[in-house]
DNA sequence: CTTCTCAAAATTATAGATAATTTTTTCCGC
DNA sequence: GCGGAAAAAATTATCTATAATTTTGAGAAG
């Protein structure tokens, strides 16, 4: 034992990527150079290449033939965009999930929105809400399903750190707690209905010390 | 002039490869061997890898490390799964693009519509029928979501494939006219409430020679 | 001081070569 | 003949090398 599955080199040079992008240490429109890249995860530049094109079908960054990879940009429609797909997708997949939640199930759930009521900054919260989602989500089995909302979740921690890089303030969340109530009631129409505009509340962080561009400001919340 | 964009050599396989895929050319769970792509395109395997990579994201292959890579079988699970996430991405991309419809537009929607009540083979409806969808949906502007659909579209058009290899037969589609039809008059929701239940429409193929397993003849027909 | 041109440096994209793993085949014992 | 171990072949994953393109920067002309 102790042995991991130890996928390819690639696969962990796109997870390693997409974390530094997704928390805000690579930048948008940031080149990411291939070569330097290699030779920090001491590979050959074969792999790094991999990893660009699954980034690239995350939609964390954008790659111009000869030109190289950046980090994606975003604006506030994108913020907007990615907030109505995950709002129709999770409630579609809510919708399956709900007859296989069980009680263990509902409990994990109670654990998550706690923890994210109680986490003391903004990736403690995205990290809690992440596992909020998945644990009512997950149940529903669609495999293809579940990789869409997870990308889009990526998308937006990316918007929340981008957005909340310092000056996060505990809340309870009072619709992880109504989403909560409903399933265990077994409403499940109700608790969709919630999901649906949680989801879509879209917040305004906290003005940065530099007056900034205000498109960066605003993330997704739920 | 003459000189297209020229995009790298891994897209240009990965286009071919997805299309053969699609067309049931390349059977589920066929191995794609790399070196022999790359040898038929003649080129090394690296942009063969890269090809890849695409593919699996696209959820068309599967790829295991140090094992290879296949395509990716499919079942009637996941067709319903493809027909509700179409039904709601699809949804939510009308809504928005219904205000930015024009009367050419709708004419060149018109025209899809009757090429594909004409078309005398099912490739030939398919295409007609994807021209329908993204002249409808394009206009809403929403890149992510639309990427998202064109792959749904991809694998609809897959199991299309599998389940009518013949025996396609000519038929007015009355869902497109009325939504056209709606369109045409701005009823954007009327629109949207005929999208989501064509979209999930699930037919079921001809009856192959063999009777082989009947998992395969059943597709999506929206 | 600006901006244009051209050369040098950096970078991307692909090819060719090597190591490691998996699959297939062969062949031996039962 | 049937299973199964061991060798051979095929295949994957990676590295090193090369060609082509883009970016950077220096220097000259205006």
């Amino acid at each position: 034992m102790g042995k991991e599955p130890e996928d390819t080199i690639a696969s962990r040079i796109s997870r390693v990527l997409a974390d530094r992008i997704v928390r805000g240490e690579l930048a948008p429109g940031a080149r990411l150079r291939q070569d330097h890249i290699a030779e920090e995860f001491e590979t050959s530049h074969v792999p790094v290449r991999e990893a660009f094109r699954r980034l690239e079908a995350q939609g964390l960054a954008i790659s111009e033939p000869r030109r190289g990879v950046r980090v994606a940009s975003f604006d506030l429609a994108e913020v907007r965009e990615v907030a109505e797909m995950r709002a129709v997708l999770e409630v579609l997949a809510l919708r399956h999930a709900a007859r296989h939640l069980t009680p263990a199930i509902l409990d994990a759930v109670e654990d998550a929105a706690r923890e994210g009521d109680a986490a003391a900054d903004v990736h403690g919260w995205e990290a809690a809400n992440r596992r909020f989602h998945r644990l009512i989500l997950a149940p529903c089995g669609m495999k293809r399903l579940l990789a869409s909302i997870d990308d889009l979740h990526a998308a937006s921690a990316r918007f929340l750190f981008s957005a909340w890089q310092s000056g996060w303030e505990k809340r309870t969340d009072h619709d992880h707690r109504a989403i909560l109530a409903a399933l265990r009631q077994g409403k499940a129409d109700e608790a969709a209905a919630i999901l649906q505009k949680h989801v879509q509340w879209i917040g305004r962080g906290p003005q940065p010390a530099k007056t900034g561009a205000a498109r960066e400001i605003f993330a997704i919340v739920g």
